[in-house]
DNA sequence: CTGGACTTACTAACCGATTAGTCAAAAGAC
DNA sequence: GTCTTTTGACTAATCGGTTAGTAAGTCCAG
């Protein structure tokens, strides 16, 4: 009647999960199909129907799965200093995902058709909405204590949203990481211009 | 046996092309099939297989067709000074695209798909070196006219398309067009903080 | 502790719909 | 009359989803 601690979890919702993920980053989202995901969970492909009544469905609950495992990378943030708290969640937000880059891929796929899939949509923008709000806390945390400038955070959380989404979307065009890294320096740099007015930024 | 200047166009590959645009505005990306297309050309399927051996090929020219369109637009952009210059391609970079919001989700639909087919992949990737290029020239003439602080040419470029994208990303992926606005308010403070340092900027 | 009832987790076979692409024949154009 | 263009009918493959049936486990009554 309680959590017994099996390793490889045999919770055939988990394993599915895991198994769209792989098939995903083996095909790309255009290409992934129910018998493809059972190719990788290893089962027919009536099974995955069994657990999941429509390919939609399985692909919402699969867009809960990721984007909860990405708001816990940001919930490891536990920094409470504003300037270094802000730092660390851009590198969340634009270095670590440079170890995954097919995920990128899969995620911008999936972005582009929430235009067509309101519960795509609606995903995203809550996600979206969420980081966002844990910018604009930081920032006007860094403006009460002093050592931020007194700016609109709202404008600022959205401009530096921008600049994460243009890098993410400019690595998987343009197949390479290094938008990342440049996003990062652009972020650096606004952030200095813009919270640390005056300030001598870390410029080389 | 030269161009008559004929209105509406009876050159088929350029109606097919057209046609292909108008699909792909209704039915996006992912659903834009030779069926859909043939039925806004007002032929059959094996019509545009006559023009087009594959679909393949049909859209690499169709990306052909609109991205040279898109270059044209930025050749519209005649100011010569670069403040002023650079004022007008950020206009057309994120302020444009705010009339043809569904051509902006079928374009990230086809970006999406880079990594899985090179074809588009190149145009994208030459596409973008062009307008970094423009975008590199015009900073670049601004500082050896004194205009502009003297600094890494390439990286700013880099960092104005890095907004540039991630506004247009966001404004499909959020169903809205002020992301655009976001962004060329975002522009305007990066340009005036690193290319107008110590100037001051039309701060409201 | 045994035996029926019910649940979970599947499989194999199949369905109608849709896809890109082919091909011989017909229809125009000059 | 010939060359370009277009059509209708077609194929082979793949898609998401449905169906009937099965094996194994759990639950519970007596």
């Amino acid at each position: 009647m309680d959590d017994p601690p099996e390793r490889s979890s045999s919770d055939p919702d988990e394993e599915i999960m895991r198994a769209t993920y792989r098939a995903l980053r083996e095909h790309g989202y255009a290409d992934l199909t129910i018998k493809r995901i059972a190719a990788e969970y290893g089962k027919s492909t009536a099974a995955i129907h069994y657990h999941y009544e429509t390919k939609d469905d399985l692909l919402a609950a699969f867009l809960d799965f990721i984007l909860d495992q990405f708001v816990e990378t940001i919930h490891e943030v536990e920094t409470t200093a504003p300037e270094e708290r802000l730092d660390l969640l851009l590198d969340k937000l634009l270095v670590a995902p440079q170890d995954h880059p097919d995920l990128l891929i899969a995620m911008l796929e999936m972005r582009s058709q929430a235009p067509y899939k309101p519960a795509f949509g609606e995903r995203f923008q809550q996600n979206e909405e969420y980081v966002r709000y844990v910018l604009r806390t930081v920032i006007d945390h860094g403006i009460s204590e002093g050592v931020f400038a007194d700016v609109d955070a709202e404008h600022v959380a959205r401009s530096l949203l921008t600049i994460v989404d243009g890098a993410r979307t400019r690595a998987v065009v343009l197949d390479d990481t290094t938008p990342l890294e440049t996003a990062r320096r652009t972020a650096a740099e606004y952030v200095g211009a813009v919270l640390l007015d005056g300030r001598p930024s870390s410029t080389d």
